[in-house]
RNA sequence: GGGCGCAUAGCUCAGUCGGCUAGAGCGCACCCCUGAUAAGGGUGAGGUCCGAGGUUCGAAUCCUCGUGCGCCCA
């Protein structure tokens, strides 16, 4: 077969070359994975954070203050989104003009670390010396700062990294010893008994992490206090009793109280005990009364009076086996799912007992020592007995008194040790508290509270109730892996020694060298020479072994990094963290510096919500639904999950989906090829002067499209100002789709591509690109860091041009553009151009034309207003319908179609019956008047000729 | 079980003081273009405004009670 010609492929197109079509070297495909940490790079080479520093040295200054991370792990979607907030946060404050010096830290204490350390090392921990447990720790720590903080770093966020703060820092240390100091000075800081869980076999406290529930069998029984007092008169005279439930009898000891639930009923009953025959009266809920009786096969019964337990309060009773009269006292953990519906109370061995006993100023009685036997505070029978011997003599005793009404072996679940896996006890030890109820130190924080702005603003009402109801700060752990509380125990006497000069003299020697000095030296070098007991006078003692709560230390932040060491300036303007930081951080630095210093630590707290899937499920990975921040940066870049991450409102919880991550990675595509749109129009861009572009020349489109970007400027500025994020993104999202890319740019295209390369009206085209490409670049700077330096790099060099988008400062609007008569014109205009486009879809859809430029509209109406409206508008009608021609007639054609949304409109569209300019694709009638180029219109023609 | 929140289209968000037929973008379906081309344009279909009561001439919006989900406690 024989090829006729390929000529005629090459003859098509013949006046393509002479069209000035764009051309960039900006890659449509964004390929962040690499250029990210190539941007990342020069970022460091050119020592940016620095040149910013300086750059905005001597400005107002706005100091987000960073809650340190816990240094365990690697970084997973709920530090990305912490991070990147934060990130964007500093770097719009920054592009505001302030200051925003960023100093990232981390947690690097506590017994995650410790737990983990002592775990890998097996038996071989129980030989070795606290420090070389903490030089364990501290290299774990060490290694994963180091991981987030190359992770968090290719995220993009800006900031000092290279020194950071670490609360193992010995300067932080020292800080956080200089609070302790001041609230002892304050008297704030004391000792009280508090329970604990306790292995007996290896004598430790432990932490609920190092508990193991396994059933166990314990002893149950039901035993009858004698009522000394508050027994209803109308219940009638007799020994009344009121009848608890336990399962630790050897807890008898320490019991000081009943427990009833104030809105329960409560029945006083007599019954005959079936085996002595006596008659007995005595409380239990009313609707356990059978069920209790049962036990012992009791059927007959009389109820002799009901009431509420909140009546019962404040009514007295005689402990079994001790001289003590206890009240019975309300609260609201007390069920009636078993037992009695009353609740043995001993403040020295549970929890919810010692709560109540604060609230009640019950004695918290410990008759227990570290081995688990019975101290001389017990009754002479059980001194030296070991609690679960002691369980049986105590069954004995009560059946003896005639006060056991039933006894049974019972199974539950019980917490063992992790270690040595035996069962644990709960043991009140002296452990250091901050008094939340001394000099009013709780009002006060509410006070400060008041002051502080709370976004959202219901963080208020939560905090203020979290203050509100908290109990007295214990601060002290029985852990190595932390700050030691520097207390000395005199040796002769047992006295503790801690008064605010002893601390800041350990102070000083932390701030030297490091809290293992606490571990290293004796006690004599850490004391002043010559100090006494005050209490016995001898000049031996020895160091306490309690270090600080990890919450005490980043609860010190503020004056480790604000106001000492760093020096950012107190209080901060910002903290940013999970609302999961009401209680944690945010309460405990509150706490910690309206104690010391009288005021907050920050002027504004915003929260954020937590990390759900697409369901809005929290993520777990036990539960296989969680995404990896670190791949998902890998695979898609930060750039896509930073704007992913600033597309949603984050007040609430934030969902992250394989899925959403994917759509955002095409609408940045969107964003990114709309940039690259008009960089390609703004070939030659580093010789293009926009300020030589007379503002006369600019026309009506471009007035609008400035007019639009005014707006969008000035929305997000606002955005920023409101930490709205999300809502920056779905504006200038939409306004790159709509305004732009459907609208403008499609419009410019025939002027761009057509037009004189160096006409006016294509000069007017690209002083707009100019400047959307400029503002819009900034705008998004903070969101999309990687990839606004990338743009910034295609602005022309200037000397007022920044070395980068960084160091620069947000857009302004430029109110030469605003127009609002004009704006409602377009408002019009636009209705109108829905109303040509729908028939234009019409006739494609007839397969009559293809694109719009084949199209020739008439447009009219019978409204007058409407009619002279088209008639003085009808060129640029034409441009932006993008079709050869629009006409307007008075005169309607029998094909024409009514406006949707427009009544009196009318519109009719054909294919144009003119032939096509080989060159710009219009079709129009002054194709073929010129002899040399008869395939080519007027317009080209001419433009031709001048170029 | 308690405290604090959230719930509008498949997704992300608007919706003012209670007042039109509840909107936008994306996605989706169909179509066009091939001079933004792993791009670009057009048209269109998508809603029990979480549910049930109540207030009101009128409720996505205000009130009450639920349901689901999250955080913090117990």
């Amino acid at each position: 077969m024989e090829v006729v010609s390929d000529t005629s492929e090459s003859k098509v197109k013949p006046y393509k070359d002479t069209l000035n079509l764009p051309v960039t070297r900006f890659d449509m495909k964004a390929n962040l994975a690499t250029k990210e940490p190539l941007i990342q790079e020069r970022w460091r080479e050119i020592d940016l954070y620095g040149r910013i520093r300086a750059a905005r040295a001597g400005r107002e200054r706005k100091v987000l203050h960073d809650g340190p991370p816990y240094a365990n792990g690697e970084i997973h979607m709920g530090h990305l989104l912490n991070k990147v907030l934060k990130d964007v946060v500093v770097r719009s404050l920054t592009m505001r003009g302030y200051d925003s010096p960023y100093v990232p830290g981390w947690d690097c204490h506590g017994l995650p670390i410790e737990h983990k350390v002592v775990k890998d090392l097996g038996s071989k921990a129980a030989t070795m010396e606290p420090a070389e447990i903490r030089d364990r720790c501290r290299t774990e720590a060490l290694k994963w700062v180091d991981v987030q903080r190359e992770q968090f770093q290719r995220l993009g966020a800006s900031g000092d990294w290279n020194n950071p703060y670490l609360t193992l820092d010995p300067r932080y240390e020292a800080s956080v010893l200089e609070i302790l100091a001041d609230l002892v000075d304050r008297e704030l800081l004391f000792r009280k008994l508090k329970p604990i869980h306790w292995c007996l076999n290896d004598r430790t406290a432990l932490a609920e992490a190092e508990l193991e529930y396994r059933d166990a069998t314990s002893p149950s029984i039901y035993v009858n206090f004698a009522m000394v007092a508050g027994v209803p008169a109308s219940w009638g005279e007799g020994a009344w009793h009121a009848m608890i439930w336990t399962t630790t009898p050897w807890t008898l000891p320490a019991n000081v109280a009943i427990a009833a639930h104030p809105r329960l009923s409560y029945s006083g009953i007599r019954y005959v005990d079936p085996d002595t025959g006596a008659e007995v009266r005595t409380i239990v809920a009313t609707e356990l009364v059978s069920k209790v009786l049962a036990l012992r096969g009791i059927d007959e019964y009389q109820e002799l009076g009901r009431v509420l337990g909140k009546d019962l309060e404040h009514a007295e009773y005689r402990h079994p086996f001790i001289d003590r009269i206890g009240p019975i006292v309300l609260a609201e953990y007390v069920s009636a799912e078993d037992g009695t519906g009353l609740v043995h109370t001993a403040p020295g061995h549970g929890t919810d007992d010692f709560k109540t006993g604060n609230a009640y100023g019950l004695a918290t009685l410990s008759p227990v020592d570290g081995g688990g036997r019975f101290t001389s505070e017990a009754p002479e029978w059980l001194r030296g007995e070991f609690v679960f011997k002691a369980d049986p003599k105590i069954v004995d005793r009560l059946r003896e008194l005639n006060n056991l009404f039933y006894f049974k072996s019972f199974s539950h679940s019980y917490p063992h040790c992790w270690r040595c896996k035996k069962p644990v006890i709960f043991r009140a030890t002296e452990q250091w508290f901050v008094g939340i109820d001394r000099d009013d130190l709780r009002g006060r924080v509410l006070g400060r509270i008041a002051e502080v702005n709370w976004l959202p603003a219901w963080g208020r009402t939560r905090i203020e109730s979290m203050v509100a109801q908290r109990p007295d700060w214990c601060v002290s752990r029985q852990r190595h892996w932390g700050v030691p509380i520097p207390a000395f125990s005199c040796e002769s006497c047992n006295h503790i020694l801690m008064t605010a000069e002893t601390i800041r003299r350990v102070r000083d020697v932390f701030r030297d060298r490091g809290a293992d000095a606490w571990y290293r030296d004796p006690a004599a070098e850490l004391l002043a020479a010559g100090t006494k007991c005050p209490a016995c006078g001898s000049d031996r003692f020895r160091k306490e072994n309690d270090i600080l709560d990890v919450w005490f230390e980043s609860g010190s932040s503020w004056r480790g990094v604000l106001s000492e060491n760093f020096e950012l300036g107190f209080p901060a303007y910002l903290y940013l963290e999970g609302s999961d930081q009401h209680r944690g951080w945010f309460q405990s630095s509150l706490v910690a510096a309206v104690a010391t210093v009288g005021s907050a630590p920050f002027e504004n707290v915003l929260t954020h919500g937590f990390i759900v899937d697409d369901k809005g499920e929290k993520m777990s990975k036990s539960e296989g639904n969680s995404i990896s921040a670190v791949k998902s940066v890998e695979k898609y870049g930060a750039d896509v999950l930073r704007l992913y991450v600033a597309s949603m409102d984050y007040s609430d919880d934030v969902r992250i989906a394989e899925r959403g991550v994917k759509e955002m990675s095409e609408a940045y595509r969107k964003i990114r090829n709309t940039f690259r749109y008009l960089l390609g129009n703004l070939e030659d861009y580093s010789n293009f002067d926009p300020s030589t572009v007379p503002s006369g020349s600019i026309g009506e489109i471009d007035r609008r499209a400035l007019a639009g970007l005014n707006r969008v400027i000035a929305d997000v500025r606002s955005a920023y100002e409101n930490f709205e994020f999300y809502r920056i993104y779905q504006r200038i999202y939409q306004y790159c789709s709509v305004d732009l890319s459907s609208f403008y740019l499609d419009v410019l295209k025939d002027r761009l591509y057509a037009e004189r390369r160096d006409g006016a009206e294509r000069r007017a085209a690209r002083f707009v690109m100019h400047r959307l490409f400029d503002a819009l670049t900034r705008l998004l700077a903070p969101i999309i860091p990687h990839t606004a330096e990338e743009l910034w790099g295609f602005l022309p060099e200037s000397p007022d041009k920044p070395a980068s988008v960084h160091l620069a400062l947000f857009p302004e609007p430029d109110p030469t553009w605003d127009d609002p008569e004009r704006d409602r014109l377009w408002d019009r205009l636009l209705a109108i151009r829905d109303e040509v486009l729908r028939e234009l879809e019409k006739l494609r859809a007839a397969k009559r034309i293809g694109g719009g430029q084949e199209a020739t509209v008439v447009v009219g109406s019978t409204d007058p207003e409407l009619a002279a409206l088209l008639a003085a508008e009808r060129e640029l009608l034409e441009t932006i319908c993008i079709v050869s021609e629009l006409k307007v007639s008075d005169q309607k054609p029998e094909n024409a179609a009514h406006g949707l949304e427009i009544t009196g409109l009318w519109v009719a569209a054909q294919p144009s019956p003119h032939p096509r300019c080989e060159r710009c694709w219009n079709h129009r009638a002054s194709v073929g008047a010129d002899r040399d180029q008869p395939t080519l219109c007027e317009r080209c023609v001419h433009v031709l000729a001048h170029s």
